[in-house]
DNA sequence: TATTGTTATACTCTATAACTATA
DNA sequence: TATAGTTATAGAGTATAACAATA
């Protein structure tokens, strides 16, 4: 059997070649952080002309599809504490993307809702990040890899 | 055909029911993260006793995979910029779990080691580790899932 | 009493610049 | 000149406590 790799007592401060990084691979919250990283790095470069990032583009997705619910709703589906939410929700407001509307039901809270201007920024936005999601799927093989890492990835939340 | 939600244009200031989040189903990043979260939170959980981090726990095992590397090397492998290493390895040489031995052959270099007492230590964090990734092969659904959903993550980094 | 939005604040992670000693 | 380790520091992200208005 060939030696290919010094004895494993030995030191290595002689050796420039690549680190033995095996185990790290039987790690699944490694791979999970590593993979995520990539994904939210690309997301970054993808969204840099509209300057949104993910957790701003998914509150302009769930205010979409929810229209009128209150600030604690939105933040604590998206498991964001409501006190980090409200400067969140501020930026958006201020680029004219979303407005705050005082509830007619309860006075201490706010309804949300895309403006006319957030909708069709989301709308472009929904098209940048379907371009993106493609790209993602050509990597992994396919939809039907990407339907399978979704849902290896819900029995893992 | 049965209309089980209000219509899109309408807003929900009186509903009290869970909101739509299928649009967040199909963002990969956003199902990679609260998968990451789920598994790091567990982590801290099942490692409290041993008072190691996700990150502290990988730099041991690539220390003891390599022996005699240099911290940058080691850094560099895990994607954490060097000078965010320094404490990061300083308290795990403060604990005695790890040594820096000035190398032979750069005398700027130091040399990574785990001490008799880190090895031991370690020996532990592999097997509670191990338990670890047992319960997520169990969620996974099987040892397969758990082989598909790595290859599935490594394409994505 | 409890909840909504808010402010203030602290702690962790991450990123960059600059220094020293070596190469 | 370039690199290894280090320090200082600034910026995100995240967490808790406390307050006013309202329920």
């Amino acid at each position: 059997m060939r030696r290919e790799q010094p004895s494993t007592q030995e030191a290595a401060d002689d050796r420039t070649d690549a680190l033995r990084t095996e185990a790290t691979s039987s790690i699944v919250g490694y791979r999970l952080r590593r993979a995520q990283l990539s994904v939210f790095q690309r997301f970054l470069t993808v969204f840099e002309s509209l300057a949104l990032r993910p957790v701003e583009y998914t509150v302009l997705v769930l205010i979409a599809d929810n229209p009128g619910r209150k600030q604690t709703e939105i933040a604590e589906v998206l498991g964001v504490k409501r006190a980090n939410f409200v400067p969140l929700v501020h930026g958006l407001e201020q680029r004219g993307l979303v407005e705050r509307v005082p509830s007619d039901f309860d006075k201490r809270a706010n309804a949300l809702h895309l403006t006319q201007e957030g909708e069709a920024f989301l709308a472009h936005a929904r098209q940048v990040h379907e371009d993106m999601e493609q790209e993602l799927v050509a990597r992994l093989g396919g939809e039907k890899a990407r339907k399978t890492l979704i849902e290896l990835l819900d029995r893992l939340t």
